[in-house]
DNA sequence: GGTATAGGTGAATCCTCGC
DNA sequence: AGCGAGGATTCACCTATAC
């Protein structure tokens, strides 16, 4: 029997009628997964159970004692059966992704490389393996071993053919407009942002910065996706996903982390709409002919083109072909041809003349692009 | 029928009258290894075919193409074939070791999970996993991805009750006295380390640098230890073992591999035992995207940012981008495009609104580099 | 002889749409 | 489904050449 924790009133989508969006379903992931419909989710988030295998009491060198990970949601008897724990639930988690669908899986060096093994035996496509940089770790105590200050995760689509949701140019120009690397630096969770039970202590042994979690979503998530995270703990994903504007839908088995998670959730606001816009990347730009810059008169038939060194020049022609020599097609192709080059993209290629400089003909397509926005407006 | 290649007179210790120290064995690592005597070996560095499962052409944005490892050692017909290749290598490798010996592996996302997966499965016991951090990847070309900057290694001991050899404060001394960390930065290998052919081409696709073999090296072997690389490759582990006054024993197939690495071998001389300290750069300030203030919550998506004398205004949006106007993108980009400029510090010419007052978004850069030099004192 | 510019390159699972 | 065409995409190094 499944229970059902629901903090909102939520906005359910036409065709999502069964789907329990912004919700907390309470019990086993495995059950719940499997009552949800297929093909229904965008993106997931697992943060699974790492298999730790920790001697007994762990203390530092000042003899106090470390509070580790000790629940019994973390025990398994052998790599076997944590290997059967985790096909179950991948397995369960890929029927619930849509075809374009990916998943994220955080883990340490106790349980990654079952993870990665098992992704990769369930026909899921690997894409990146991503290191959390730990900007504060837990020392070594008994300095027998390299300091412990990292965490993997796996980020891989439903399958090979999947053509997933990736802001490059978000995750670039947040990174002072160089590519994102897959080694990422946070600090752990501590501080205000900790949830705290009443004695003070941690309410979860390993609750995730949200920082952490912003960078996934804000990275492989469009506005309004809905994000399943299936060992919900105390919320992060669902946390973050409202804030960013995209939907959650949690599962968590115990209780007391359910009901830190709804109190947390309850007090999120999400941010401004305007502050989810983001720039509009010349690949997701509609198409404009380069022939449509001849049709409106912005380039003239006749004109000669150039390569930004002028060692190259193309006549264009009425048609919205150009010419060079022995050669004429697309911009693209005589580009290619001129240069004996397998391709080129011609709109940055070629460029023409004004006021005794050259600019790219892309600088006219951007004027097309500019004069469609303001007539759709 | 073995090969044996043999590059300098060895001296052989007692009881290991029948191991072929400093010495290249040519031929399949498997068979050489099941005719090495059991126990005699310290440690063992293995840098596998990662069976990388490359598609055809890549070409860089100029149209050049990428020089992909598609050499015949690198190609698998399947997973299981590649485990069934990883099990039977592993366990040859175990037999090797010493009681108290330990391994090393070096492998990517395309087969670091199946080696990890074997290791715990052959009783190896894991002591870390190691990311070396690139300085200089190749770029993802194509945007689609993170930049692949990092390679994950796994040490691990032969079996949970081997005592590995960790030299402890050797690591801690060179990293200005706090524990070395888990994460390992270094250039791959450039420049003129790297070997090259007649025709001016590398000679091996794959070779690493020795920085990264000195540090292994130096943290958990002892001089004198022999040290047993299976795919020896143009032999950066011989080399670096002679440097440190450790023994060698090389296993590679390939005749051209290993006549370049008797050639580089015999040019090695060892340092003085009293001058293998390695120099150890200084830590930079790290880098501190804009993005990432957002993402720790610095300063909020939503926010207003505003020029020294509030000419011009930003928003600040959750993707890490700046929106002006019409103008959005990066800090810097935005802030050229309203001045009308070129370039433009971001950092130094936002500011944001606290008290009243401006303060340029540089601070809370300073403020999170303060923050983790405090958190990884 | 330094300095500026140009060119090359590295373990990479690297596109999308329409016919 | 396969195919062809449009057109999108790079960072930190290194070496060689030109002044």
């Amino acid at each position: 029997m499944l229970r059902t924790a629901r903090n909102t009133a939520s906005a359910v989508a036409d065709g999502e009628a069964r789907l329990p969006i912004d919700t907390i379903l309470v019990g086993d992931c495995i059950d719940h997964m499997n009552a949800l419909p297929a093909g229904s989710v965008d993106l997931i988030f697992a943060d699974p159970p790492y298999n730790l295998q920790l001697a007994e009491g762990l203390t530092r060198p000042d003899q106090s004692k470390v509070d580790a990970v000790d629940d019994d949601w973390d025990k398994f008897e052998s790599f076997a059966h944590y290997d059967d724990f985790t096909r179950r639930w991948l397995k369960a988690a890929r029927r619930l992704l849509k075809p374009d669908g990916a998943i994220w899986v955080i883990g340490s060096y106790h349980n990654i490389f079952r993870v990665g093994t098992a992704l990769q035996d369930l026909d899921y496509w690997m894409l990146n393996d991503i290191v959390w940089r730990k900007a504060n770790p837990m020392p070594n105590f008994r300095g027998t071993r390299f300091t412990n200050a990292h965490e993997t995760l796996i980020w891989a689509a439903r399958s090979q053919k999947s053509r997933v949701t990736f802001n490059y140019e978000a995750m670039k120009l947040s990174n002072d407009d160089t590519q994102m690397r897959s080694d990422w630096l946070f600090p752990i969770c501590t501080g205000s942002e900790r949830l705290k039970d009443e004695s003070d202590g941690k309410v979860h042994p390993t609750q995730k910065p949200e920082a952490l979690l912003f960078r996934i979503l804000n990275a492989t998530t469009k506005p309004g996706d809905v994000v399943l995270d299936p060992f919900f703990g105390t919320g992060t994903t669902g946390a973050v996903a409202r804030k960013l504007g995209r939907h959650f839908i949690g599962i968590e088995r115990e209780d007391a982390y359910v009901a830190a998670a709804l109190k947390r959730l309850a007090a999120i606001k999400p941010v401004r709409a305007d502050a989810l816009e983001t720039t509009v990347p010349k690949r997701a730009a509609p198409r404009v002919p380069f022939g449509s810059l001849i049709e409106q008169g912005l380039i003239a038939a006749g004109t000669e083109i150039y390569d930004e060194r002028r060692r190259h020049s193309a006549l264009v022609r009425a048609d919205g072909s150009v010419a060079s020599g022995p050669f004429s097609g697309s911009i693209h192709r005589v580009g290619a041809l001129v240069q004996g080059a397998e391709a080129c993209n011609g709109w940055t290629f070629w460029h023409f003349e004004h006021e005794g400089l050259l600019r790219p003909i892309d600088a006219l397509r951007a004027d097309i692009r500019a004069q469609m926005q303001l007539l759709s407006a």
